[in-house]
DNA sequence: CCCCGCGATCATCAATCTGTCATAATCCGC
DNA sequence: GCGGATTATGACAGATTGATGATCGCGGGG
């Protein structure tokens, strides 16, 4: 799943589609749930950057999900914004008290929307534009493309996404699970040591930059970007 | 286990899932344990930050489980919170002679237990996770690395979960016997004198950066964080 | 239908780390 | 200063863990 891309889990169709549009034509890239229960199928698949929930589903309440979402390790930092209708409001307490950061009420504004979700994304971290900038290092994840000093970097699709998740959390070590769970997505069975073979990967396609020093090893752990790279 | 760890010892399921539920979402990772005796084997590993002990267990009671925390010397500080039910408030007396270091009653809001969960942990010294820094030294639990003066430390994983014990309780000295236990864990065979050695690795990595005199020897009993680096 | 890019594994090699010893150095009380 | 006790060090051999190159398969074009 591209970095960029919304989980939106909304039941009524017209509504659903409608947001795709707007968001779609906002930038971002959508993956549309109807439920709950396929919001969590398609989250444990590579994660979104930002999910967007409607307080009623059917089946499992957006409430509930959230909770669920802030349960999890792996989706507890995901930024969520709760749709409610107008006279649910007395529910905003508790819709706070499951972790939501923001939400709408509806109706809505595309507009509105929007600017709600960019907010968020800026709260945490993601620039607005899609690029990444560490350095000399610049990774578009729009574009999908990884430049150091404007000269363009071929590497596979896991290698940008094992770059992308690492140069978002600079100075961060993870280890194997971790990466497998976040670059991966856990519904997939792979070995660990899978993630060796790509961490070289990666440092042979940043290596003729000389750059290969970036992914750095922790023994015993895993592999975090290098401090030097993080810091300039 | 990781350093903020909370052992949960509670009997009633839809409690203890609750409970981990908000220990969770509030960053900390949760041991759960059914009964007392699922809890000691819990405690033969590394130890947790905390313990949260249900008055009411099957078999050995909350306060047993608690008066034997404090008889053995491996978990003897560790902070310790009991919940108790209305009605049991006599109780309370007997619970602090037990060496409870707060109660919550029951029913209780998740946002008051990790309130007092944040303060027992302020209390006695233990930064949730994160950055420990002591004079020039830092140490990074994420990043999983030591630096001095922003200057980076190389040293092995032992060495690193070494100084973290260190950094961790400055100004308190540990026996050989208690540095095996809490950063080997328990259950492991392993010489007393090898401690040595990886003392003296870590202040081989050290020095280096002038800071071999960072850990110190106490004769006769075992090693302990310099005070004028705990005190800087 | 074959070629090719990509991804997952495996086997193997290399780099580090670990726990123990043996021995030297220190410290302490006398 | 002596002698025993305690700690510091250097050296090792084995065990772990990571790096690397090669291989096998899959699925999408051509």
């Amino acid at each position: 799943m591209p970095a960029n891309t919304v989980l939106l889990v909304e039941d009524e169709t017209d509504i659903r589609e409608m947001l795709t549009f707007s968001l779609e034509r906002a930038g971002f890239d959508v993956a549309p749930a109807e439920t709950a229960e396929r919001a969590l199928e398609i989250l444990d698949g590579p994660p979104p950057a930002l999910v967007i929930i409607d307080w009623m589903l059917p089946g499992m309440s957006g409430v509930e999900l959230a909770r669920r979402l802030r349960r999890d390790a792996l989706t507890r930092e995901l930024p969520l914004l709760m749709l409610t209708a107008r006279g649910e409001e007395a529910d905003k307490l508790k819709s706070f008290d499951a972790g939501i950061d923001d939400y709408v009420t509806k109706p809505f504004s595309p507009r509105e929307l929007i600017a709600r979700i960019k907010a968020l994304l800026r709260r945490s971290g993601q620039p607005e534009d899609g690029v990444l900038a560490l350095g000399r290092l610049k990774l578009d994840t729009r574009g999908h493309q990884v430049a150091v000093d404007e000269e363009r970097v071929p590497m596979g699709p896991t290698e940008f996404r094992l770059l992308e998740l690492l140069m978002r959390n600079p100075e961060r070590a993870f280890d194997r699970g971790q990466l497998l769970d976040r670059v991966w997505g856990r519904n997939v069975y792979v070995e660990e040591r899978t993630v060796d073979v790509h961490v070289l990967r990666l440092r042979r396609a940043l290596s003729p930059f000389g750059m290969d020093k970036t992914v750095e090893t922790v023994r015993g752990v895993g592999y975090r970007l290098a401090p030097q790279v993080a810091a300039g």
